[in-house]
DNA sequence: CCTTGACTCTGTAGCCACTCAAGGGTTTCT
DNA sequence: AGAAACCCTTGAGTGGCTACAGAGTCAAGG
């Protein structure tokens, strides 16, 4: 098949499968006569396992990590187990943050209850004056401005580190 | 003051001040002789009114929108209330989102109990097998691979809470 | 045979909010 | 005077795509 019928097989759009054999994740298939890429099951099966686990907001590199395990069956799976529960890890810690954030946010929506003009508003007030900066975490999972697990989405903004 | 000290003060990287003065974020300031930036007081209150909503995960637009407000006090603070109540939906979002991936990855977990050969990995299996795709909702919040939300991590700017 | 239109190709640039590095100039301390 | 610390500009890189531009390919219809 060529790429426009995988891309509808697996709800991927087509840059983003060219994309994906550019970095390496999915084999460089066939080509036909004309220079159209030629897939067949195997890609299907390939990029389905890329698309769910994009579904689960894992990185191409733990996919690339996992794809190697499925390569190596006499390998281990105790490794498989770590992945997972690290990408948990990351999961649940993002989510305490952005709890976290909720809370401040709201404590600051409170702080306005009424149209009132701006030079008197206590939300601006608020973010004038100092918040509390919560703890240094390492999470890779990502902030408040982005799409769903759906894989589709941009990719927001980088954390700081100093 | 230079932009060391700034940054100092604010707890924000040097390019970053830089990078926000190219965006537009920070008004242009004045040279020394040496071509060096001379900040003032207003700079170190602009700066860490960016910060604080930064660390509160907003977008630079968003934040552009707030410091429009800010400069035109005439203005309803309405609008101030109506661009926080969209983000504060937008994170409660996205901690559903994570909540639902959460139930997802603990689900496929339970599916490898001791470690086996990868060959019949559980998890991986399941990897393989169809995951129901959620919603394509629109938020802006931010996934799971993500530093913390706060920009004052490291140096933490002073501060009360919200 | 020719045209139309759907599909595909490569290559490049853009998104967000930074971060880093190269290669230089300026100031400050000793 | 020289070293160290600071500052400058420019350009590139991050992740995971998305969106173009400009060209080529292919099947169906007139």
């Amino acid at each position: 098949m060529k790429i426009g019928e995988l891309s509808r097989l697996t709800g991927t759009n087509v840059e983003t499968i060219r994309y994906y054999e550019r970095d390496g994740l999915l084999p460089i298939p066939a080509r036909s006569e004309g220079n159209y890429r030629i897939y067949g099951d195997a890609h299907v099966q390939r990029l389905s396992f890329i698309r769910r686990c994009r579904s689960l907001d894992m990185t191409l590199d733990e996919i690339r990590v996992l794809q190697h395990f499925k390569e190596s069956p006499q390998e281990n799976c105790a490794d498989v187990n770590r992945l997972l529960d690290r990408h948990i890890g990351h999961v649940a810690q993002r989510m305490q943050e952005l709890q976290e954030l909720e809370r401040q946010l709201k404590g600051l929506r409170e702080r306005c209850g009424e149209a009132r003009d701006a030079a008197h508003c206590g939300i601006l007030d608020g973010l004038s004056q100092a918040i509390v900066p919560s703890g240094k975490t390492a999470s890779h999972v990502q902030g408040a401005h982005r799409h769903a697990a759906n894989p589709n989405s941009a990719k927001g903004i980088q954390g700081n580190q100093v």
